[in-house]
RNA sequence: GCCACUGUGGCAUAGCCUGGUAGCGCGGCUGAUUCGUAAUCAGCAGGUCGAGGGUUCAAAUCCCUUCAGUGGCUCCA
C-alpha cells in the first residue's frame, strides 16, 4: 500500500469534469499511455534501491520534496513505442491543461509502472519522460523528474478537490490519428460561412446583413415575428425580459413542474399535464400513421463501441448523459435515429417497398444540454420527440417525400391549436450547392408557405444533410424554437450500411429524411401556452384548445342540494365536465374556473333544474342560453374528432390534491 | 460549462443593506353560512428561512462551499 494514497479506483465522470477528450472510448491501434494526475500539498520520495533498468542518475536527485505541486504519476505503454515524440507531444498537452486549471506552475514527473500491464520498453520509456521533461521546462514549469527503473518510497497529500484527481488514457499523435471524419468536420466548421436572405413568395431573394447589429436588407412591414427571427438567428441578440410566460402557467395551471430531485431538465407532469401530453402523443402518432408511417419502438441507450455508432458519436461528441451497465459503458440517445437506422440495416429492402417511412414517439430522447440553456419548457434534457425517418431512393423521391411530409405538419400544428402559417417563422437552411440545383423545389415550398421565408445557405455541406427547413416559434421574449424540422440526410445510409436494391439489381445508398412532424411534445406545451399568453397581452382570454382543456365543461351548483343534479348531469354529458361542488359562494366558483381556463362553465341552481335551460359561459365570448342537449351538440363540436380521454381527476373538486398552491 | 442575480410554511411574499424572539395574504383544517355569474365570516394548525460549513455571546441577515431556478455568454447533431 502506498503511504498517504487513497485506495480507490478513479472514476471519470464526463459530466462533472469537461472536455475531457482524451477519454472518450479509444479505437484500435491507437496509441496511448496512462497517466494519473494528483494536484497535492506536497510529495516526498527518494530512491531506495535499483532495478534492472534503472537509469543511472546524480545523487542530488536521489531524493526530493516539493510543495504546492500537480505529480503526474506515469507509465508508458508497449503502443507508445516508436512513437516517443508524439507521446511526449501529448503528455506534456495534457499536463499542461491540467496544470492550468488547478493553476499550478511545479510538476513531478513520476514514472510508475504500476498503471499498466503492458510495459513499454525502458529505454522508449526514458525518452519520453525526459523529453516532456524538457518541453515543459522551456514552457516555463518547474520540472521534476523522479528517477525512472527506481525502487522508491514516497509520501504524497492530495487536496481532495474535485480536480485533485484525475487519470487519463493519453493518446499520442493526436491530431494525425483522430478519426478522418472529426477533423474533416472541424475542418468544414472552420471553413463555413453562410449567406443569409430572405426569400419572398414569387421567388426573389433579398439578401441580408447585418449593420450595427440590425438585420438589413428587407422591408419587413408587416412581418414583425420575420424581422424578429430573422435578428434572433443572424445577430443572436437577446434583450432580458425575465423568466418566460410560460413556466408561470405550466405550474399555475397544474400541468407541468420542475422536479429538484431529479437531474435539471427532467420534468414531472401533474395529472392535466399528463392528459395533454398523452393526447398530444396520441395526436401525432395517429396522423403519422394515416399517412402511411410505420410506428416501431427502439431501445433508449446505446453501446459507444458500436461500429456505426462510435464514427456518429466521434463526429458529435459530449452532449450525452453516458450511463454505466453492469457491464458496458452506454448512452442514451439523443434522437431515434439510432435505433431507426439500425433496423433498417438489418433490413432487406427493394426499390419496389420505397419510401420506407419508420416512426417513433421517442419517449424519452436526452440530451446533455447545458445548464444556462434550459429554460423552461423549452429545452430540456429530457423530451418527447416524433421521430420519423423516410428511405427514398434518390433526390427526386425524397423532395416528394418532403412535400408530403409538409402538408401532414401543416394539419398536425393546426389542429394542436397553432395558427399555420401565422404563428410561425419558415427557415430554409441548404447548402450552395443544393439551393442552387432545386431552387424551384425550394421556391415551390415558400409558395405553399404563403409568407416569405428565411434562408440560410452555406459555402460547403457540414452537416450530414444538404437541406433542411424548419417551422419556428417566435415567442414572448424573441425567442425562436423550431416545431416542425425536415432534413435531407446523405451520410447516414453509408455510415449505418443502410442499402437497397435497385431496378439495375445493384445496391444503393437511400437518401434519408429526417422529420418531426411536431416537434417535440414539451415544445408544444411551451408553444401553446406562450401562444395563449401573447394572446391575453392583445385583450384576447388565454385558452388552450378545447381538446387538450383538462376540464371542458365546469358546473357550479348554487347550494348543496344541486351537487346530486350536476353529478347526474355531468355523467350524462359528453366531454371532461366536473363539479365544483365546495363550500363557496358562487362569485368564487366562477372565478376559479376563469383561472383554470375552463371553457364552458355552467351555474346550476333552481332555474336551471326548472327550465332546462342554461346559461352557459363560453370562454371568449358572450353568455349563451343551451338546453341539455344543446350543450351536449357543442360540447361534440368543439371537440371534433380528436382523441379523448375521460377526466384524469375527481368529477368532484371538492375531492381533488392540490398538487400546486 | 462561464458570469450575474434569486431561494423564507403547500403557493405568493415582508424581514437581509445596518446580526438580537420570523410577519402578512392566499390555500388547508374546524365551525358558522346555503349563497345566482371573477375572492362569505370567525377560529386553528403549519416555517431547523434550499443544503452543508465558517465568523460571532448571538446568523434568515455577514463569509465560504454546494444544490436548484432565472438572465446573459457559449451552445442547440
Amino acid at each position: 500500500m502506498i503511504p498517504g494514497f487513497p485506495l480507490k479506483s478513479f472514476p471519470l465522470n464526463y459530466h462533472t469534469i469537461p472536455n475531457l477528450k482524451y477519454v472518450l472510448p479509444l479505437g484500435e491501434g491507437r496509441y496511448t499511455m496512462k497517466a494519473l494526475f494528483i494536484h497535492s500539498d506536497f510529495i516526498e520520495y527518494e530512491a531506495r534501491k535499483k532495478t534492472k533498468l534503472a537509469e543511472d542518475i546524480s545523487s542530488d536527485k536521489m531524493k526530493n520534496r516539493v510543495e504546492e505541486v500537480l505529480v503526474v504519476f506515469i507509465s508508458f505503454e508497449k503502443r507508445d513505442e516508436g512513437k516517443e515524440a508524439d507521446s511526449a507531444k501529448a503528455l506534456v498537452a495534457n499536463v499542461e491543461e491540467i496544470a492550468g486549471k488547478v493553476e499550478v506552475k511545479r510538476i513531478v514527473l513520476y514514472p510508475y509502472a504500476h498503471l499498466s500491464s503492458s510495459l513499454a520498453k525502458a529505454s522508449s520509456s526514458i525518452t519520453i519522460l525526459h523529453t516532456a521533461e524538457s518541453q515543459l521546462i522551456e514552457k516555463g514549469y518547474e520540472v521534476h523528474a523522479s528517477p525512472f527503473g527506481w525502487y522508491k518510497s514516497f509520501n504524497i497529500s492530495c487536496k481532495g478537490h474535485p480536480l485533485s484527481e484525475l487519470s487519463r488514457e493519453i493518446v499520442a499523435g493526436e491530431e494525425e490519428s483522430k478519426d478522418s471524419d472529426v477533423s474533416d468536420a472541424v475542418k468544414a466548421e472552420e471553413k463555413m460561412r453562410s449567406t443569409w436572405f430572405v426569400l419572398d413568395v414569387e421567388g426573389n431573394e433579398h439578401p441580408l446583413n447585418l449593420d450595427n447589429n440590425v438585420v438589413k436588407g428587407y422591408a419587413f412591414n408587416d412581418n414583425i415575428n420575420l424581422k424578429k427571427f430573422c435578428q434572433y438567428e443572424m445577430a443572436k441578440s437577446r434583450i432580458s425580459k425575465g423568466e418566460p410566460p410560460h413556466v408561470d402557467l405550466m405550474k399555475r395551471l397544474e400541468l407541468v413542474d420542475y422536479e429538484p430531485g431529479s437531474d435539471p431538465g427532467n420534468f414531472r407532469y401533474y395529472p392535466k399535464g399528463k392528459l395533454m401530453k398523452s393526447l398530444l402523443e396520441r395526436y401525432v402518432t395517429d396522423e403519422v400513421k394515416r399517412t402511411g408511417g410505420m410506428e416501431i419502438e427502439s431501445p433508449i441507450m446505446y453501446d459507444y463501441e458500436h461500429p456505426s455508432l462510435k464514427s456518429y458519436m466521434n463526429r458529435f461528441p459530449a452532449r450525452q448523459y453516458t450511463i454505466q451497465t453492469p457491464d458496458k459503458k452506454v448512452f442514451l440517445r439523443f434522437a431515434a435515429c439510432f435505433g431507426q437506422f439500425l433496423m433498417m440495416h438489418d433490413a432487406t429492402v427493394s426499390y419496389r417497398s420505397l419510401p420506407v417511412r419508420l416512426f417513433e414517439m421517442s419517449r424519452y430522447s436526452f440530451r446533455a444540454e447545458q445548464r444556462g440553456e434550459l429554460t423552461g419548457l423549452r429545452r430540456l434534457r429530457s423530451f418527447t420527440m416524433p421521430d420519423c425517418h423516410s428511405f427514398c431512393t434518390d433526390f427526386e423521391m425524397a423532395k416528394k417525400e418532403a412535400i408530403s411530409r409538409f402538408d401532414l405538419s401543416w394539419t398536425v400544428l393546426q389542429n394542436i391549436g397553432l395558427e399555420i402559417p401565422n404563428d410561425l417563422e419558415f427557415a430554409i437552411r441548404a447548402t450552395k450547392e443544393y439551393y442552387d440545383e432545386n431552387k424551384e423545389f425550394i421556391v415551390g415550398l415558400v409558395k405553399k408557405w404563403g409568407k416569405p421565408a428565411l434562408v440560410e445557405q452555406w459555402n460547403e455541406r457540414f452537416f450530414y444533410f444538404v437541406f433542411k427547413y424548419e417551422w419556428n416559434f417566435v415567442d414572448a421574449l424573441d425567442k425562436a424554437s423550431a416545431l416542425n424540422t425536415d432534413q435531407m440526410d446523405v451520410e447516414n445510409a453509408e455510415r449505418y450500411g443502410i442499402t437497397y436494391t435497385g431496378s439495375d439489381g445493384e445496391k444503393h445508398y437511400p437518401i434519408i429524411l429526417h422529420q418531426s412532424p411536431s416537434g417535440a411534445i414539451e415544445r408544444l406545451f411551451y408553444a401553446l401556452l406562450e401562444r395563449a399568453h401573447l394572446k391575453s397581452l392583445q385583450g384576447i382570454k388565454a385558452q388552450l384548445p378545447f381538446w387538450l382543456s383538462p376540464t371542458q365543461v365546469r358546473l357550479l351548483p348554487v347550494k348543496d342540494e344541486f351537487v346530486e343534479d350536476c353529478l347526474a348531469l355531468a355523467e350524462k354529458l359528453p366531454g371532461r365536465v366536473d363539479v365544483d361542488d365546495r363550500d363557496l359562494t358562487v362569485g368564487k366558483k366562477i372565478r376559479d374556473a376563469e383561472r383554470e381556463w375552463v371553457p364552458l362553465i355552467i351555474v346550476y341552481g333552481d332555474n336551471e333544474k326548472s327550465s332546462g335551460q342554461f346559461q352557459v359561459r363560453v370562454r371568449g365570448q358572450d353568455e349563451q342560453p343551451m338546453t341539455k342537449d344543446e350543450l351536449a351538440k357543442v360540447i361534440k363540436e368543439m371537440q371534433k374528432d380528436m382523441p379523448f380521454e375521460p377526466l384524469p381527476l375527481p368529477m368532484n373538486l371538492s375531492k381533488r390534491v392540490i398538487f400546486r398552491g
